[in-house]
DNA sequence: ACACGCACTGAACACGCGTTTAGTCTGCTG
DNA sequence: CAGCAGACTAAACGCGTGTTCAGTGCGTGT
């Protein structure tokens, strides 16, 4: 389990064991001395490389950032029969820095602000992709739509934990993405309901409220 | 903004300022100390009431489980005209807890287990009955899609700050709750491709690796 | 060979933490 | 009134934390 790792310079070995263990304990749980202890070196020199504590949280924020945003990647919506591969494939690519991506939406660092709104607006440009497509349904509200989609494909991986335990198997696994994905595609093709009423009677009771829809139904 | 909690006993008021608190801060970093400030006692107190500060947040834990659990809401699915009304009443009362909530959901505390349980069944009822009465397109696998539907309404719960951000305005906000209605219900009915391109792919794709599908289509 | 720089360490420091202890005050019960 | 019980506190304890400090050893350039 070290072998891989010796070749790495300390700092970077550092860097790595810090996100394991941000993502695994939290950001307080995880010590200085513990991270120091895991990735083979004393705490003095986790100091003398990055400043403080705090300075190394960003440098991991800033690197897994930079894993998640560098390429495009579409992991969130909308697979073919391609993307599926590449989705298997991304899983090994990301899958060590998912729960720490999730600690960063619910802690809500500065890092994390910029890592959603480039998963909302990777979102929005597939959409206005598929748009132009003439793939989509009219809509009321593209921009709140383009929200919401991005927070559905967030959701699982912030609840990572709670679905692996409902599921009895992690849904980033390749057999829980595959137990995903067709349910997903429905849900966005059909929705759930074969009929109107329920949308009807919102759209109703909205009027009544005094409100009036907001984008244009492209 | 004491006066009102001057009437609860010391016991309800450092349990009340303790929820707050692990909300805010999150349990690592709320202190005993900071609570016993801010609620007006000693942190002996505060150790002579509960035990010990593991056991505090099992007191609070299970009270915010409590006031989730207690009635019958169906927060997650389906507003109809006035299901509306409800849900901005309850926003008022479940509010002080959706932080505390999405801190819940994401550290894992065997409580968070039984809430989350809790809302899977609640969707699952709700979903059965809405089948029954003839309201739901045919799903390939209705416990995944169950999930989904919990992951979905949770989502917004555990990224209240972010979209909160994204949106200029709280999304628990009444004004909030009105602009995310409709697209959701939008989602639900119509979902948003008008091709079963996509899905078709999936299909196949998933047929190619050897995949049957989950569940009866009822 | 020497000196400079840099990765690196062990020991210590101050601090805040959860918790314990010993004790005070208050209100009730006999 | 005595005495008990329980709410409540001030002070202290031990500990683990992030951080600092003084120093060691090695590789490199001169």
């Amino acid at each position: 389990m070290r072998s891989a790792s010796d070749d790495l310079t300390a700092r970077a070995r550092i860097r790595d064991t810090a996100i394991a263990a941000f993502a695994r304990d939290g950001y307080d749980a995880a010590s200085l001395r513990a991270i120091a202890r895991e990735a083979g070196v004393s705490p003095a020199l986790i100091v003398h490389h990055f400043g403080d504590k705090n300075a190394l949280r960003t440098v991991c924020d800033d690197y897994v950032v930079g894993v998640f945003i560098d390429e495009d990647h579409d992991l969130i919506v909308a697979p073919t029969r391609d993307r599926i591969r590449t989705a298997l494939h991304d899983l090994e690519r990301y899958g060590p820095y998912i729960d720490y991506l999730a600690r960063m939406l619910v802690d809500g660092s500065p890092a994390a602000d910029r890592l959603f709104d480039s998963f909302l607006s990777n979102t929005r440009d597939v959409l206005a992709e598929q748009r132009d497509a003439g793939m989509l349904e009219p809509m009321s509200d593209p921009e709140m739509t383009t929200l919401l989609l991005t927070l559905i494909g967030l959701g699982p991986v912030v609840m990572r934990a709670q679905i692996a335990r409902t599921l009895g198997m992690d849904q980033l696994s390749p057999a829980g993405l595959l137990r995903t994905t067709l349910p997903t595609l429905e849900l966005l093709t059909h929705g759930i309901y074969s009929t109107t009423a329920l949308l009807d009677g919102a759209r109703d009771a909205l009027a009544a409220e005094g409100h009036t829809p907001g984008g244009d139904a492209s």
